[in-house]
DNA sequence: AAATTAATCAACCGCCCAGTT
DNA sequence: GAACTGGGCGGTTGATTAATT
């Protein structure tokens, strides 16, 4: 009998598990990741193989630094939404949640500093702003949801530069501000600054659909061929004996 | 050149919601 | 309709890299 920490997986993925996960989910999609995580013999939960999917694998996603257009629209949109970031993360075609959410906390966080030094020291952060000038979430926004898209489109899976280590867990100190802290801060500052860049951008713009099964990061990957040790896992290849058939694995899939 | 600090980003956690049984 | 399950989301952490001292 394994324990749950021989038989899951944490932390970084390594160039082996990616391409597993990239088999799998073209074969089988991006849906039932639990499934898929058991099939593939990752042992990685199907939360972990769905993140690393849309966070990183997804041949749809941009790389690189926001753009200036982008960087207005979050800010646009984070003004309209609050920290809906896979929402806004929609209208940014190859970005992901996670990834706004980094830029928003980097840039604002640096913003917030930056104000705070300007701003005479004598006024401490506690007493800046009150509770009620809090985050301004608006859920109640009215939203065109239904134009909203996926940020999935056609792309290339341009590179797997992959860290693959184990980690350490070590505990650091402390980090500075909170998020409650920087949402404080900028509130105020943000909402004057804001203007529409709605008159460049489009819904169009944003009408991706997911590409089907076939994709550039298929064929990225299917002339490799290798396997992990041992009795772990392997790489499942088309031609190759040990290959599970579509019907076996979609019966699999589908009980 | 080494040490320290800041910035960036991948990944995990916990909660919530929708779909299924 | 209640319980269960899988997937999605937002918040947070921590490792790595870059910049600065």
């Amino acid at each position: 009998m394994k324990t749950v920490d021989e038989e899951v997986r944490k932390g970084p993925w390594t160039e082996q598990e990616d391409i597993l996960l990239i088999n799998f989910v073209h074969l089988f999609g991006d849906r039932r990741w639990d499934s898929i995580a058991k099939v593939s013999g990752l042992n990685r939960t199907g939360k972990s193989c769905r993140l690393r999917w849309v966070n990183y694998l997804h041949p749809g996603l941009k790389r690189g630094k926001l753009t200036p257009q982008e960087e207005k629209l979050v800010l646009e949109l984070h003004s309209k939404w609050g920290n809906r970031w896979s929402r806004i993360a929609r209208k940014l075609p190859g970005r992901t949640d996670n990834e706004i959410k980094n830029y928003w906390r980097t840039h604002m966080r640096k913003k917030a500093q930056e104000k705070k030094r300007a701003i005479s020291p004598s006024i401490s952060s506690s007493n800046y702003c009150s509770s009620s000038s809090n985050v301004t979430v608006m859920n109640s926004f009215p939203v065109q949801d239904s134009g909203e898209a996926s940020f999935y489109d056609t792309g290339g899976l341009d590179k797997l530069d992959l860290g693959g280590k184990n980690i350490e867990v070590v505990k650091e100190g402390e980090k500075g501000y909170s998020m409650d802290d920087i949402w404080k801060d900028i509130d105020l500052s943000e909402k004057s600054n804001i203007t529409p860049i709605y008159g460049s951008y489009s819904e169009e713009s944003c009408n991706f659909s997911y590409p089907s099964v076939a994709s550039p990061s298929w064929e990225y990957c299917s002339d490799t061929l290798w396997r992990l040790d041992g009795e772990e896992s392997k790489l499942f290849l088309p031609g190759d004996e040990s290959f599970p058939s579509y019907e076996d694995a979609r019966a699999f899939l589908t009980g």
